[in-house]
DNA sequence: AGCATTAATTTCACTGCTCGAAAAAAGATG
DNA sequence: CATCTTTTTTCGAGCAGTGAAATTAATGCT
């Protein structure tokens, strides 16, 4: 049983969380901006900041540029993140492509390596062995980072099983049920942590846009896959375990078009790329849905579609129509203020708008509360990364640098 | 800006209310009991039990009956809530019911008041008046509980605004858009909550089963309407204001069966006491809903379906197609570990089962993570009430008496 | 009856945290 | 160089929680 007692240990705890929390958000501060900031006294500030800057987790920065302009009194003295005092890899896996970054405690990208990805890939190499090469590789390249690794954290699509450590099913090959996560952590002695992309979309649009901040945003990817993160008043929703939001997969016809997971009738299957496809095409839509499909293709019928072409706006219609009531659905259990469509499908909202639009004028949720605001948003690659990024940071921020050191 | 900052009167809140929360959950404890229960050293206890009978919020118990059997060395003195301290009057409001409770801060019921409720009732006798009448009646019969009133709940169906003051929307008639819950709050002085019958039926399932207290559980209620309650790990999920989640009021087939609500192809639509009738009845699925349908047809229906009349199995098959589906597409949004049917249609639950579970098949979720644990529990009315119960003197526990007397 | 034993509570001495107020620091201004 | 202004630090107080020791209140033996 965590106990849930609170003591003069939690109290300090939280109160350097929310120090370190500010400047996350804000940047270097002032100690009198993080005072405002936070809410703690200035008394308390002067003496979190002292024990942090002996811990060499922050720094005072040099008062050199920095926009102090002129001021009357005495010039403040920033604090920021000491960028050198751990480092994180970034593992952004996709069914075409893998990304590793390392980043440093200040956020700053330092390097970065790019693999495609094919189907073979991952059963070629295991997975572990994978990440490990490439890990390694960064290592060697950047030994004053690899010297304070502090985090792992991989990007993928997928259903998590409870505890959050494997993957139970991914759209990438070979990914799933191999435990490798638990591997790269025994051989780099450092945690691993798997996150679901699509949860990352939510996470990342709250920090690219402030409005979005404290938001509830539901964030829908559309293109390979479908999937949804959702923020509920800037609170992540599902606390790593709680495995599922799995809107891709959501039905949206009994017994309809078949899914790459080898159901029937999810969104995906007519949402996203090969969805649309295999309708433009009138292929069956029990036909085994391509694996991958390249760039140009989807590209290509969204300009049909945008010039008029029959075939190719229906099949947006029946995407839209899918994304719509799937969201429509979602939004009788939860329903958000604003809806992020991301990703190569973001292209063609314009195409799937109306039906979109329509389903969601279906739900009873919408008609009472009003329809909430939906917005295509282009490339999901950053979102992602930052996501990743902030997300993986806080993680440091919180659980290694919020507590004292020693404990843990 | 709430500020998040903990000082040493958040940590005693937080410390109180967990002796607080443990002696609701628990009833009457040993000091010894509360520190091993909430995790607090014994001297902590002793200060807190100390500040809490000085405030009369708890009392030492007589030593009397309790089953103390015997033991070796000093016996335990119990403490246990002082009933007197505090009152709350419940509302359940319904189609064709209300029932006003007073309960004192023990949990004991006090008095009722039971009244039939029709369209016009609310037509007739403004809400607020209809609630205030009752109210001031059980206030003159039971004074000494009238003087100490803290809190008045009301349980309702329907969709509330985002501060959950008032209702935005009710299948029960002329009570959306009233501001009923201010006029009380001023008329009686004290705070007026509203909750979604569907969260309560959830609260009180876990309450209820001890089992539920800290997993993931999905309430349905199926009866004259169908709507749902989760719990997150023991937590209810959202916040008060988030008001939704209309599950009956999820889309279940586009454009299909006309529903109470205005809208068209609601899960309620197809799987309420009206909507199954309907369907047995072969009225066409446009026509108006019967506002209420009297509980001895309902019953005729299930026990004709029992006996294997087709139209009467088909119409349970519809429903429970209904219910299944929209199981599975919440499940891609959240899975619990357990989903429970409540209500009159739990007594039918039989003649859906087999629908249900071939809809939840369908879900990518319960092929990955296991079908959840379907089952039904008759009747929801105690649930409800000890939902009500619970969440309202919670509130009192930790909103009254966890802080500072004086304090807020 | 008297004394050892046992278990529940309370008391005590100490530590850590936050806070407000006052003091100190560091430039800018004139 | 004295004054003013704004940022930080210092200081004393107050409050919580904790472990260890002391106290309290029964039971069991002799």
């Amino acid at each position: 049983m965590a106990r849930n007692v609170s003591d003069s240990d939690s109290v300090r705890r939280q109160n350097r969380g929310l120090v370190l929390g500010a400047l996350r958000v804000q940047g270097s501060l002032s100690r009198t901006a993080l005072a405002t900031g936070t809410g703690l006294s200035h008394a308390s500030i002067t003496a979190i900041t002292h024990d942090l800057i002996e811990q060499q987790v922050i720094a005072e920065l040099e008062p050199g540029e920095k926009s102090d302009g002129r001021g009357r009194g005495r010039p403040a003295t920033l604090v920021g993140f000491n960028r050198h005092i751990g480092a994180a890899a970034l593992f952004e896996v996709d069914v075409n492509r893998s990304r590793l970054s390392l980043v440093d405690y200040g956020g700053v990208l330092v390097d970065r390596i790019e693999t495609p990805v094919t189907p073979a890939t991952f059963a070629e190499t295991p997975p572990a062995v994978f990440f490990a090469q490439r890990l390694r590789q960064l290592q060697a390249r950047n030994p004053s980072e690899a010297a304070v690794l502090r985090r792992v954290a991989i990007s993928v699509q997928g259903i998590l099983d409870r505890d959050g450590q494997s993957l139970k099913w991914s759209p990438i090959a070979h990914l799933a049920n191999r435990p490798f996560t638990t591997e790269l952590a025994t051989a780099f002695a450092v945690p691993v942590a798997l996150h679901k992309r699509g949860r990352l979309l939510a996470e990342g649009a709250r920090w690219l846009d402030p409005a979005l901040h404290d938001a509830s945003v539901a964030t829908v990817f559309v293109g390979s896959t479908v999937a949804m993160g959702m923020t509920f008043r800037g609170q992540i929703m599902g606390r790593g375990d709680e495995g599922a939001t799995e809107f891709g997969h959501m039905n949206h016809q009994p017994n309809g078009a078949l899914c790459r997971c080898g159901m029937r009738g999810c969104i995906e299957a007519y949402a996203s790329d090969y969805g649309v496809l295999r309708t433009a095409y009138s292929v069956p839509e029990t036909a085994t849905p391509a694996p991958a499909v390249p760039q140009h293709e989807y590209d290509g019928l969204i300009a049909r579609a945008e010039s008029g072409e029959r075939t190719a706006t229906h099949a947006f219609n029946l995407a839209g129509r899918a994304v719509g009531f799937g969201l429509s659905r979602m939004m009788a259990v939860f329903d958000p203020s604003h809806i992020l469509i991301v990703g190569p499908g973001a292209r063609a909202f314009a195409l799937m708008q109306a039906e979109i639009n329509a389903a969601l004028a279906s739900a009873l949720v919408c008609r009472i509360n009003g329809m909430p605001e939906v917005v295509a948003h282009r490339d999901e690659k950053e979102p992602i990364f930052k996501g990743l990024l902030m997300k993986t940071l806080n993680e440091i921020d919180q659980d290694d640098f919020a507590g004292l050191p020693g404990a843990r």
